[in-house]
DNA sequence: AAGGAGGATTTTT
DNA sequence: AAAAATCCTCCTT
């Protein structure tokens, strides 16, 4: 375990040199969100056209059934292996999955759920596994008291490594590239990696831990690509610059709605209101909690994440392109303009491409065909009106720009018409 | 009650 | 002018 722990020390920077501290809180925060389980919060259902304020369930791990997941992730994992294919949606899955709305609780905050890994994400990333049949007898999680983070962590790793190291080699090599960005090459001189105490933790490099170590930094290449690529994604969704920097207020205003929204936070309201991005980038968490006593902790935790990714694209890519580290985040915006106000189809068309994000409000039931269904409406109509800055905007009203689809050809009703459940007429 | 179809009108970009 | 937003009526599930 020791040996092991210094090996998840190195949890860093993709590029050749040192992750700032936030880098590193950063990617605490990515592991601490890698082992909540998506959708862990129960779906409020608010009314149509109304939004349900306050009175959001607050983490009451005790209160909560235990899912499936819980019981069998930790004490029985990965006897089942899923091939390679599956795993990579696997890792990815679960790497997105620290986006995912796991509801409020407190980052930094180790609550012994946080020790499952989703098993969801080993059988079927898209599945609320929890829902189904679990006639395994329940295994008691909170068990294992000393098993902490990184100990999970490198459960997910061994899985990976001793099942099919090959496979992960050539996974973290096709690994797409975050934007625009050089993928860096696994770091080969130890020199340059960010202080690891392996000696003091008398860890002592064999072929194996070398091995396992090259392996995890690919992993965490991984992590940091698919974070990196869900910022690019909120970006776009929001129509703001990736750099917290360069916000204006109406962009921190924004960012603050989205990311309370979308991890079910309880909402602040206004407490972020005549704040520009660089005011919000100077503030400590300290200041973040007087704001918000009840998630000013977790947003800092997130705007940590942001200004950490911004940090790394500047770091790695120095302007050797003609366009700065922003621009090449929104050179990727293929699907539309980025000065053109983004459609409605091309909205849920972004939510519908992370469904470890976005899948418990809106998902694909069919993704060749292109048919989709709306779980969360009210949700759904909340992230298009903060999108589109209309705080008034419900299901009611989305739906009638979606029925404007229906002539223009671009959306339709499946051929079996159910409700909810959509269809593009042109699917990718 | 929530969702669905579509007309009419206004607002935003 | 296009695309939504808003409002509304009637209908279906």
């Amino acid at each position: 375990m020791k040996r092991r722990r210094g090996s998840l020390k190195k949890v860093a920077p993709t590029s050749g040199t040192n992750l700032s501290r936030s880098g590193y809180t950063a990617i605490a925060h990515f592991t601490h969100r890698l082992t909540s389980p998506p959708g862990w919060i129960p779906k409020t259902t608010g009314a149509r056209g109304t939004h349900q304020t306050g009175d959001r369930p607050a983490w009451e791990p005790d209160s909560q059934p235990s899912p499936p997941y819980l019981r069998t992730a930790v004490t029985e994992p990965f006897t089942a292996l899923a091939p390679p294919q599956r795993l990579h949606s696997t890792l990815s899955s679960a790497v997105v999955g620290m986006g995912s709305p796991a509801g409020g609780q407190v980052a930094g905050t180790l609550h012994p759920s946080h020790l499952a890994f989703a098993e969801s994400s080993l059988t079927d990333p898209e599945q609320d596994s929890w829902e189904l049949d679990d006639s395994k007898p329940a295994r008691d999680a909170l068990a294992l008291p000393e098993r902490g983070l990184q100990g999970l962590y490198l459960s997910c790793f061994d899985m990976l490594f001793t099942e099919d190291a090959a496979w992960l080699l050539k996974v973290a090599e096709g690994a797409p590239p975050a934007a625009g960005s050089p993928r860096p090459e696994p770091r080969k001189d130890p020199e340059q990696c960010p202080v690891i105490d392996s000696q003091a933790l008398g860890l002592s490099l064999g072929l194996d831990a070398q091995m396992e170590e090259r392996s995890l930094e690919q992993v965490q290449s991984m992590v940091v690509g698919e974070v990196l690529k869900d910022i690019e994604t909120a970006c776009k969704l929001l129509n703001i610059t990736p750099d917290p920097m360069e916000w204006n207020a109406g962009n921190v205003q924004k960012w603050v709605l989205w990311t309370e929204h979308l991890y079910r936070l309880p909402q602040v309201g206004k407490a972020f209101q005549d704040l520009c991005g660089k005011d919000l980038c100077s503030m400590s968490e300290e200041d973040f909690r007087q704001r918000s006593l009840q998630c000013g902790d977790v947003l800092y935790a997130h705007l940590d994440i942001w200004k950490s990714a911004a940090w790394m694209k500047e770091r790695c890519s120095p302007g050797d392109d003609k366009l700065t580290a922003g621009e090449e985040l929104w050179s990727e915006a293929d699907s539309f303009c980025s000065g053109q106000p983004i459609h409605l189809w091309q909205f849920l068309r972004e939510l519908l491409l992370k469904p470890h994000s976005y899948g418990r409000c809106i998902r694909w039931l069919n993704k060749e065909k292109g048919i989709f269904k709306i779980e969360d409406s009210a949700h759904v109509a909340r992230l298009w009106g903060i999108r589109k800055n209309r705080p008034a905007m419900n299901y009611d009203k989305l739906s009638r720009s979606i029925r404007q689809y229906y002539k223009k050809g671009i959306i339709r009703k499946p051929d079996v018409s159910q409700r909810l459940v959509y269809q593009f007429v042109h699917p990718v």
